[in-house]
DNA sequence: TTACATAAAGTAACTTTGTAACAAAATAGC
DNA sequence: GCTATTTTGTTACAAAGTTACTTTATGTAA
């Protein structure tokens, strides 16, 4: 809980009681958490104020959002290191059609992709579907 | 017209007015088109009819949904000859942050991704961002 | 330590998007 | 022309994201 506290500080976040108890929530958790899952695992906590401290991780680079194509935006904390603040890290995320978990591939870089002329790139999103390992192997 | 309208039957759909129109809108359109887009269009109709009509197309493979990270869904044609109703097309998709439209790179085919183990790939979707042709030429 | 300024959290409400249910209209086949 | 089936219109609803405003908490400086 004191490294909760430290890592958010140096991102310039306070680190309020509600605002460690979300970031602990996402460390335990493997997979990207939407709104809805954070507002259901805390039922004391209003759905704004878990709404805005994602937003306020996200400006800090503490997550960064997906978008997996279910129709609702999730967030997966970042990997310390990562500058998502400055410059999102481009790496590929999984969404299991099975467990319908969407999980971060960080180790997965989205490849370079040629463009025609004219077209200047400045971000990518690559989402992969299909049957996760935990699902594959029953 | 005439096109459109053999168009829509060789795959399976009763040529109506309205699907005629909206086809040939699309038809017009060198971009990808959302709900809210067509329901401006075409205000005669209403929105559900609209919504039903690109369900339709989409589920006889005359378009295929484009999920472009604006959070609202995008529809466009699918190319000659494309089987989107069995398998999607694995192309990629540019989204234009200056004017806001998303369009279909059909040449540009999603890249060989490599997954870890236990990860079966049934479906993959990319999207760049960043400044589309028409806008970096000023 | 009190008082003030600022930041965070609570509350309520609104918008947009996507969708379903059911009725009305149009169309095809007999 | 009549009936069965499709298509369209109408209405309504739920979820997600977002804003505006209020209350509470926190940090800082007199």
């Amino acid at each position: 809980m004191k490294e909760i506290e430290s890592t958010l500080q140096n991102k310039g976040i306070r680190p309020t009681a509600m605002r460690m108890l979300i970031y602990k929530f996402m460390a335990e958790k493997n997979s990207a958490q939407g709104l809805s899952d954070l507002e259901l695992a805390f039922t004391k906590a209003d759905r704004t104020t878990v709404y805005r401290t994602l937003k306020t991780f996200e400006e800090k680079g503490v997550v960064h959002q997906i978008d997996d194509g279910t129709g609702v935006l999730k967030y997966a904390l970042c990997e310390p290191g990562c500058r998502c603040d400055i410059e999102r890290d481009l790496h590929l995320h999984f969404h299991c059609n099975s467990c319908d978990k969407t999980i971060c591939l960080t180790e997965h870089k989205i490849p370079h992709i040629n463009l025609p002329d004219g077209f200047i790139a400045e971000d990518a999103n690559l989402v992969v579907k299909g049957i996760c390992d935990s699902c594959s192997t029953y």
